[in-house]
DNA sequence: GAGCACTGC
């Protein structure tokens, strides 16, 4: 495999080197500080040695290229196209701490590095130590006067730990809280445990953290750290959030889409406490140096403050040629490192899912055992979401003296999990992600190029201690013609579950609501239509309202589609089971699947799969696991992820006490063993995602007569039930039902005749 | 007939 086509790599466009600790300051505009930045111009070409035919032939000495061979050129997005023109800006100097480490979530420990808590006294020098402190004064002179900034802030300038604690300092939040939302609930412990400690004080008083399943505040909290799902939640009863005097919402160049609705109901709530002379809302927008004119424009065109933090220099590298395998250019690349760096340099790998990386893991390690002496050891690490945890953790474990680590990852390596002593990173430039097509509506998941954002953000995992050297196995001028940044979530998913919210937060139009990046008026009516099929709307004068069912929907923190599931089964005498089946459809699948182990795993699930479907069967499982007492040994055994079957039962938990709540008046009864119950709730609930079996022995959907499959994972797989409900398609090489249930063809028009009654009126014509 | 990026409420 080795050998075929050598990519052989250029230098070209670096990372300009916007770091170095303390470069000189240069009055800028407005009597603003500004940091000269450097730009080496220039480039040279490198060609590394042809890698060998067979491992066992590897050269002792393959040539890899002296620092001096390149020069770093263009590097990300200037900060110079950051400016507004006539904008106030503020440029500080940081180095790279008070970053994001440490910290504990109460039932697992969040996947970061653990960090050395310092000394008390050593926190607070150490704080003021940073150079964002030495503007501190200018900073909130400018914060204190403005309702909205943005500001921009690469890693590492503690922008995230500090500026909350400086607003509380000058007195913000004596009105109301300051709330600092986060992406990921990772971030937030983790971020709100650091500020804690620096503040000295118990996490959950004056500093906490609010996210699903955990809230870790007191009537005391002034800063509070949230997921913005979690604060988008708050929102529904409380659309001015009154709670709070500041709202800063950090990683927006993320796009997430609750960050997204979050800049919307931020700016309504501002404007509205504005008009009813209430205490005014003060709006943070935090980014990394991407989109600043759209936030900026946004806002009314909010000022752009600029930090400077601490990066080290990073050398990219381009392909000479594209390359047409791109499997096989990471692995020459990996191996072209491995025999020129020092073992103790680590190397990052991204590709684009599970197989593949399995895939080059084992390659690696084959190729690993036949290198010739002298050469370093390796130690592969693999890295994806549904890796088992203690697997995920290897990656933080320093390797043997003498050994390499080369960890393989997806894009979890991008953002969420973040591995020190990187050294060297391999970028194929492709990623696994999901397209909305809302003419079809459907979700496609596909393999695709990555976005220049998504690049940047790659090559600077190499620089976080130390310079760096990214090799991107793609042309310079293929990267040219990558997008800009990668399309916001909004624009990609099913816009059911915001639409809901919106309408719970009574948005007067939310056909009309001021988003930052508009989702097409297709999609927003595809969403619109889903709702009104499952009840939740009423048409008033114009106006879209949410009818009782619609409210009761939006109380759960699920998709609507299985919000309505669990509002029907009373109806049905079955909630007991529904709530445990929706909870195990809502987070990934409690299903180990080694791909090494197949048959073990199959000889184990037998006993507990149903003829009636994946949903019975799930709910045999979770039976099982609760009889048993719920142990880890059992998971092991059954090839069940013990974590994942955790978080069910906090869902559970979770759902049911909304169920139980006086507005929902939701009796909760058991069809003690009646399965049928189940599984006609399940037809009146997802009526709309139903397959039948065709004469030819294919399946297609009942509504738009599309194609589709039984997906592989599916215990239904190789049966052939005449008609089905499921709770997901997903394209990849093929339309894909997947979680099916064998239902009745009659219960369908049952639940929905009048819907059907049209179908079969479209079909015919 | 043969397969699943990543978050989050």
């Amino acid at each position: 495999m080795l050998g075929v086509a050598v990519p052989s790599l250029k230098a070209g466009g670096g990372r300009v080197a916007v770091g170095g600790r303390r470069r000189p300051l240069a009055r800028g505009r407005e009597g603003a500080v500004r940091a000269s930045c450097p730009h080496l111009p220039g480039r040279s070409c490198w060609r590394p040695r042809v890698p060998p035919r067979r491992p066992r032939d590897m050269p002792e000495e393959a040539g890899f290229p002296p620092a001096k061979r390149f020069r770093p050129g263009s590097g990300p997005p200037s900060r110079a196209g950051s400016f507004r023109p006539g904008g106030r800006v503020v440029m500080l100097l940081t180095p790279g701490s008070g970053g994001k480490g440490g910290g504990g979530r109460r039932q697992q420990p969040p996947l970061v590095q653990p960090s050395v808590s310092p000394y008390p006294e050593a926190v607070e020098l150490q704080r003021r130590s940073l150079p964002i402190f030495q503007a501190r004064g200018q900073l909130l002179a400018q914060l204190r006067n403005l309702d909205c900034a943005v500001l921009i802030g690469e890693t590492g300038s503690g922008k995230t730990t500090q500026i909350p604690q400086y607003l509380y300092e000058a007195g913000i939040s004596r009105q109301g809280i300051i709330a600092v939302t986060q992406p990921r609930r990772v971030a937030a412990i983790s971020l709100a445990t650091r500020v804690s400690d620096e503040k000295r004080t118990v996490l959950g008083k004056l500093v906490g953290y609010t996210v699903r399943f955990d809230d870790v505040t007191s009537e005391d909290t002034k800063i509070k750290f949230l997921t913005d799902g979690m604060l988008l939640r708050e929102a529904i009863s409380d659309s001015m959030l009154r709670k709070y005097s500041c709202v800063i919402l950090d990683e927006a160049h993320e796009r997430t889409i609750h960050t997204d609705v979050l800049f919307g109901v931020v700016k309504t709530a501002q404007k509205k406490r504005k008009e009813l002379g209430k205490l005014p809302l003060k709006v943070i927008v935090m980014s990394a140096t991407m989109d600043v004119d759209l936030f900026s424009q946004y806002f009314n065109g909010a000022p752009v403050l600029y930090l400077e933090g601490r990066q080290h220099p990073i050398q990219v590298f381009y392909t000479k040629q594209p390359q047409h395998d791109y499997l096989h250019a990471a692995l020459v690349s990996v191996f072209q490192i491995h025999q020129e760096a020092p073992s103790s340099q680590d190397i990052l790998v991204f590709l684009t899912g599970q197989e593949e990386i399995e895939a080059m893991s084992k390659t690696c390690r084959d190729i690993a055992k036949h290198l010739p002496d002298g050469c370093p050891s390796m130690v592969v690490l693999p890295l994806y979401a549904s890796l088992p945890y203690a697997q995920q953790l290897r990656v933080f474990q320093g390797a043997p003296k003498g050994y390499r680590k080369v960890i393989i990852s997806t894009n979890i390596a991008e953002t969420s999990i973040t591995i020190t002593g990187i050294k060297y990173v391999v970028d194929t430039g492709m990623v696994k992600a999901k397209k909305y097509n809302p003419d079809s509506g459907l979700e496609v998941l596909a393999v695709q190029r990555v976005s220049k954002t998504q690049a940047w953000q790659r090559t600077g995992r190499a620089g976080r201690e130390d310079s760096g050297i990214c090799y991107r196995l793609y042309t310079e001028e293929e990267f040219e013609k990558f997008e800009k940044m990668t399309m916001p979530e909004i624009q990609r998913c099913n816009l059911a579950s915001v639409m809901l919210q919106l309408l719970a937060m009574k948005v007067p139009n939310v056909l009309t609501f001021d988003f930052m990046s508009k989702p097409s008026p297709d999609h927003i009516q595809a969403a619109i239509a889903q709702l009104d099929l499952l009840g939740a709307l009423e048409h008033k004068e114009d106006q879209l309202t949410l009818t009782p069912i619609g409210r009761k929907m939006a109380a759960f923190p699920l998709e609507p589609k299985f919000a309505k599931t669990i509002l029907l089964s009373p109806k049905f005498h079955c909630t007991e089971e529904i709530l445990t089946i929706v909870s195990l459809l809502s987070v990934d699948s409690v299903l180990h699947n080694p791909p090494s182990r197949r048959e073990e795993v199959q000889g184990v699930r037998k006993k507990f799969i149903s003829s009636e479907g994946d949903h019975i069967t799930l709910l045999n499982i979770y039976r099982t696991f609760k009889n048993t007492g719920g142990n880890k040994e059992w998971c092991k055994e059954n090839f069940v992820n013990s974590k994942n079957m955790t978080l069910v039962t906090e869902v559970r938990a979770q759902l049911r006490d909304i169920c139980l709540k006086k507005q929902m008046s939701m009796p909760i009864l058991s069809s003690r063993g009646d399965m049928e119950s189940i599984r006609r709730c399940l037809a009146h609930s997802l009526f709309m995602s139903t397959a039948e079996l065709q004469p030819d022995g294919t399946y297609a959907t009942t509504d738009t007569h599309q194609p589709v499959a039984i997906h592989p994972s599916s215990v239904l797989f190789h049966c052939k039930p005449a008609c089905v409900v499921y709770t997901e398609l997903l394209h990849t090489n093929k339309c894909y039902m997947r979680d099916l249930c064998v239902v009745d063809a009659e219960w369908l028009y049952e639940a929905a005749p009048e819907y059907f009654r049209r179908k079969l009126r479209t079909a015919k014509s």
